[in-house]
DNA sequence: AAAGAGATGGTCT
DNA sequence: GACCATCTCTTTT
């Protein structure tokens, strides 16, 4: 992806990076899958982690568009981001699921046997499906040379994709970000 | 089918 | 010391 793409505030990119591909390759593993769902957060966002200023976790979401911000979730899951909007800006699209595509012999191994319905249908499921932990923090998506990427394969995002609030938070509980392949 | 709880550790107050 | 941008397993309808 160019990274202009990026550059967008993260409620416009979020709609427009469904149907991309998330690339990654680990261990020599290459793994793929196709973004079908999509949360965007933002500094002035009370549920966002950039909503009090730059820290040492957040700092990704401050820097570049077009590159990887992980977090560890409570204590156990990886979560990828998309950093958007411009550099300092605080924001980024967490990546909440994915259609398995590339390499699926290798998530089910990654993902201790589970059915396939559930390799990556979730934030943490599609980190330890494609391998992505806190040694990938800003990578650059843009470089398809790198560890993970963000691809356009020519399909483009749905017309209509499905719009509703976004899950697992607890502040601004009604901000309709969350945005989903129908 | 749905609901509840435990796991587990970094981050921020 | 509280709070999580979650997942899985167990228990209850």
């Amino acid at each position: 992806m160019n990274r202009s793409f990026f550059a967008a505030g993260s409620p416009e990119v979020a709609p427009l990076l469904l149907n991309k591909l998330l690339i990654s390759r680990v261990d020599g593993v290459i793994t793929s899958g196709r973004i079908v769902e999509v949360e965007a957060y933002r500094e002035d966002d009370p549920a966002s982690h950039t909503h009090r200023g730059p820290t040492e976790r957040n700092i990704a979401m401050f820097g570049r568009p077009g590159h990887l911000y992980v977090y560890l979730s409570y204590g156990l899951h990886h979560c990828a981001n998309v950093v958007t909007g411009s550099e300092g800006t605080g924001e980024a699209v967490l990546l909440r699921a994915l259609e398995p595509v590339e390499g699926i012999a290798a998530m089910r191994t990654r993902r201790g046997g589970r059915p396939d319905r559930e390799l990556a249908d979730g934030p943490g499921k599609l980190c330890q499906a494609l391998g992505i932990d806190l040694s990938h923090y800003g990578a650059d998506l843009t470089e398809t040379t790198g560890p993970v990427a963000v691809v356009d394969d020519g399909t483009a995002p749905p017309a209509r994709p499905l719009v509703g609030p976004r899950v697992g938070i607890s502040k601004a509980v009604d901000t309709p970000w969350r945005f989903r392949v129908p």
